[in-house]
DNA sequence: GCAAAAGTGTTCTTTGTACACCCATGG
DNA sequence: CCATGGGTGTACAAAGAACACTTTTGC
């Protein structure tokens, strides 16, 4: 019985969600994958596979679900969520390419990788519902009409700005940093950033999420 | 690396939460639990796992997570709801006993399997928000009032029997039997079967449950 | 006819949704 | 001075929570 570790990596760029693949030589496009030696934890596993296909740490991961894959092997799958802006991108040992990929337009990816890509969307769509997901995939500093836009990408679907502004700072996940940013023509935007609170968005969608999926906290 | 997959089953019997367990010769109390071989699917050996520990059949099963273990080891943890009442439990083969604990009050369990237990119990509560996981709980015919009190086991707090009826009964989850069953002193009740829906206690509880942790619908 | 449980309906409050409007900046 | 995005407030609809009352049975 073999045992693998894989993880599902989205950012939102350029409005669009995106999925981060690698592959060895010229092989089929994978997602960031290790085999878990000696006593390492499964959480441990999947963030050395990052590490080791794009060079990317320290980012949060969360466990998907467990797949069963051909012949005796198994697959854990994992959750990630980056900037890609802040986590620039570069091939690991043995790794010729890592690229990032639209969420709609993938390769033919190893094995069964296209369910983990799947229902990892689906949860990170789900979590959008309860949590604040977009903070992990926005720089330190960010606008509110920035933080919207991702959640619209998220949910592919436009939000009331008003409605959002109000839900999300009566929420408190964000505080203000007291800065402001001076972008192009309009009136600048204030900066805030994450507080660590958890909101929804609103709550259309969050009936949406509970009747399709929801995501959950991992045991502690 | 060796893979184990272990069931935490739950039911409600006489005003408690109970969870099943049991144990081979003279050791210690364990949860249902076999080791995946050949190609066999994990739902599968869950399943197996169930039906060689105490005989039963047929349960629905949702899996968990994956948790790590001593050494080099994974456990892939499932979770099961089932009508005591209906489901007679009988120890199998090389199995000493079997048996129901209320879920306040367990032996010591081998291994991790006490963090099983309690993620289970987590998930089992979150999933009251959005998922009528009472009818997994209850005999084919039920009353409102037992599904009532069913809910209020898992909550651990009374409802208003009122808002309770109008919810479930707008929600669609429950249908008609036509029957129905006069039980002691009071006004007979009609009896209800699951029609299938999805649907929320009530509107606290899921915003609670949203706050703490979610069930998630496993990919297909 | 009284206690006990089932079943129906109504009011109040909270939450979400859809808006109209003003503010500050670049061209 | 106007187009563009940022920011504030308000009116309406829906959903949830609390609660009063009638119905049908056993004793």
């Amino acid at each position: 019985m073999s045992v693998r570790v894989e993880v599902a990596v989205f950012t939102v760029r350029e409005g669009g969600l995106e999925v981060l693949l690698g592959r060895v030589g010229g092989g089929t496009w994978s997602l960031p994958a290790a085999a878990p030696g000696d006593g390492r934890a499964l959480d441990d596993v999947a963030a050395a596979a990052l590490q080791h296909m794009a060079g990317v740490r320290g980012i949060p991961m969360e466990q998907l679900y467990t797949f069963d894959r051909e012949g005796a092997d198994i697959a854990v799958a994992y959750l990630a969520l980056i900037d890609a802006g802040r986590h620039p991108i570069s091939p690991g040992a043995d790794v010729a390419e890592v690229r990032w990929f639209a969420h709609d337009d993938l390769p033919t990816l190893t094995d069964g990788q296209d369910g983990v890509v799947a229902y990892g969307l689906q949860r990170l769509r789900a979590k959008t519902a309860y949590a604040p997901v977009a903070v992990n995939l926005l720089p330190d500093l960010f606008t509110l009409g920035e933080m919207q836009a991702v959640y619209e990408v998220l949910l592919d679907r436009p939000l009331d700005a008003r409605n959002f502004r109000r839900d999300v700072l009566r929420a408190g996940v964000v505080e203000e940093s007291g800065e402001v940013r001076a972008e192009g023509r309009g009136r600048p935007a204030r900066l805030y950033r994450s507080a660590g609170g958890r909101f929804a968005v609103d709550a259309r969608e969050r009936r949406v999420a509970r009747a399709i999926s929801s995501g959950d906290d991992p045991p502690a």
